[in-house]
DNA sequence: GAAAGTAGTTTCCTTTGAGAAACTAAGTTG
DNA sequence: CAACTTAGTTTCTCAAAGGAAACTACTTTC
């Protein structure tokens, strides 16, 4: 029987790696955390700029994804002493080390969409 | 105002990234699936191995995973003619193009363990 | 002192995800 | 025909995720 090795390399399932995955995974779980990065990607924004950016979210949930963003390392949160405060989010240096996964996805993402629709406009009712 | 542009690239948010991510999000989340695409990564499986294999899984959850991930076509399923009837399911060639992602998510998990660790163990309650 | 803007938090509610256990269905062995 | 195996499905239940709206707290403007 042969084995699949994932072409040619080492399979995953080394119980750390797949942890890790998981680990990276959870980060990046929750609807709106991907957006936020990415709106962060373009510069820094304030809450409220963030909120009418980030089409649909509700203050609730900016205001948890943020925490958690920040609990992980990947945004800053600065209070600005302007009158009244304001708080500056930015994207931190350890943030952009997601950059690499991220173009990954997104890349995976287009081809995938791609392939469903040919899949689709191909099937002629053949099944 | 300086711009962050994720170090020398254009920043996502091209809705179009955005929305390729988010579909490559929700095709690898599910509590199982990654560790499901790790086992088959080994090799074919049957139902019943994947059982023993996945540690937790119930069979509810497996066969619903199963058939999310062959419906996106990274994995197949194979009636086996024997008796009484066996299915193998096996990770797909296009299931395969998953693997950057899934190295890279691999491999920041895994620097994100340690600066975790080196994060907790270097507070010296500093607050 | 009422209205408006900043940055959230709290409460209440609905939806979705997930698990345990029982059950179906088909074939095999004794 | 009872017990066992393979490959699931169904039901019931609970927990987590997410959303709408109201509310807090502070400050400026009118």
């Amino acid at each position: 029987m042969k084995k699949k090795v994932f072409i040619d390399q080492k399979p995953l399932q080394c119980p750390s790696q797949l942890r890790a995955i998981h680990d990276t995974m959870d980060i990046l779980s929750g609807k709106w955390k991907i957006t936020i990065i990415g709106c962060l990607s373009f510069g820094d924004k304030r809450f409220m700029d963030l909120m009418r950016e980030v089409k649909g979210i509700g203050s609730k949930m900016l205001s948890k994804e943020l925490q958690e963003l920040e609990i992980n390392g990947l945004i800053s949160r600065t209070v600005q002493p302007t009158k009244p405060v304001t708080v500056e989010y930015a994207l931190t240096t350890y943030g952009e080390t997601l950059r690499p996964i991220l173009w990954e996805m997104a890349d995976w993402g287009q081809h995938h969409r791609i392939k469903v629709k040919a899949t689709f406009s191909g099937e002629v009712g053949s099944g």
